[in-house]
DNA sequence: AGTTCCATGTCGCGG
DNA sequence: CCGCGACGTGGAACT
């Protein structure tokens, strides 16, 4: 990675046309060859930037940047108040907890969002080819697995429908219901799942944070 | 404007849960309070952030910032391979569609527009913080601050204001009147203007461009 | 590779 | 301050 701090102009044409006026601005060059131009506030959007992949050419005080669609950054140096290259090396990358490791959560502390009675036997339940979500017991003392999704798709009823095959088989706990759960439901995996005999339940997240145990505490 | 090349590991707990495992990174802490973390790669966007305004607690090896919200970012810190410092300043901000350099363009090539006997001294004549669109002499010998919008809205008085507060300590070119031109200025602009002491004009692109010079010789 | 949809979207305008 | 739409949207997942 390279940083320059120095007095600049900045064009850029392509799927418009841009211009900065001389000011002192933060230049950062990533491994990849992508160039951003930052001011010393905003947010982290840089004032103009160019993504890889790009031709760079580096002309003494002027670097221009084109990228394979034609479109072009042109930056004119004056005053170079700092310049300075660092290896950085790889980034292991960032690791999301998504919004269905949270929404298993928070539905893991709030089983009776799927019917009263509803009780967590536990989370990630494991069965042969993988772990259940969710393993719960309702008010008929029947076993009920579910599945969360952020998006109800096919796939997701299908994976289910694999997971009931199995926990059926399990006599201590079969008959097992199965309940597909996401934010939203497809309507091709509400009619398959419909078609299985699988119940499925959109939930709301929002809601469902605003619920949160862990958050009425701090009340 | 902060520049820390560190290893480090990042927490962000808000909207959503992330952690980066411990790398070299970049981590820029913007005037206005904003932090961006960035790697060697990926495109303009860090890998981690938190947008003004917050709060900032450097603990030594950890810094926590959050914001009204209640997101939090935490960075803990490693080995620290570069952090410094520097003062940018007021940014001019970007110039859209080419509208506003193109009005710019054409003005300079057209001081007159402005009144008869007004010539040009500069255009982006430097002040310390920004340069003015144009600076003129008008035909009494006085100079002339005009400031160039698309759109005139109050936020760019306010910029010729700054602009003029500046310029008027200079000895040798003061007093300095000012002008702020746009393609159209709003009501709100015209009033504050005028309560300044500040002239306004409207200018017809169309009208400039028909009499544009450069075009002229084209026919 | 083309397309659709999500996002800690961000940003700017109008009410 | 809040809703609404555009964005050089960028980026991932799916066809």
């Amino acid at each position: 990675m390279r940083i320059r701090v120095a007095e600049c102009t900045v064009r850029y044409e392509g799927r418009l046309n841009a211009y900065l006026p001389e000011a002192t601005r933060l230049v950062m060059v990533k491994a990849d060859g992508c160039v951003a131009v930052h001011a010393d506030g905003g947010a982290y959007k840089p004032l103009n930037w160019m993504n890889a992949p790009n031709t760079f050419t580096d002309d003494g005080d002027t670097w221009i940047v084109v990228n394979p669609k034609g479109e072009t950054l042109t930056i004119e140096f004056g005053v170079v108040h700092f310049d300075t290259s660092i290896e950085l090396g790889e980034d292991p990358g960032l690791q999301k907890d998504g919004v269905e490791l949270e929404l298993q959560r928070l539905l893991a502390e709030r089983p009776e969002t799927f019917g009263d009675g509803m009780s967590l036997i536990r989370r990630e339940y494991p069965t042969p080819i993988g772990p259940v979500d969710l393993l719960c017991r309702d008010d008929d003392d029947h076993t009920v697995a579910i599945e969360i999704k952020r998006r109800g798709e096919i796939d997701g009823v299908e994976q289910l429908t694999r997971y009931l095959e199995f926990l059926n088989r399990d006599k201590r706990i079969a008959p097992v219901r199965g309940i597909f759960a996401a934010q939203q439901v497809k309507p091709q995996a509400r009619t398959l799942a419909e078609d299985r005999g699988i119940e499925w339940v959109e939930v709301d997240y929002e809601e469902l944070k605003g619920i949160d145990p862990d958050v009425m505490r701090l009340f």
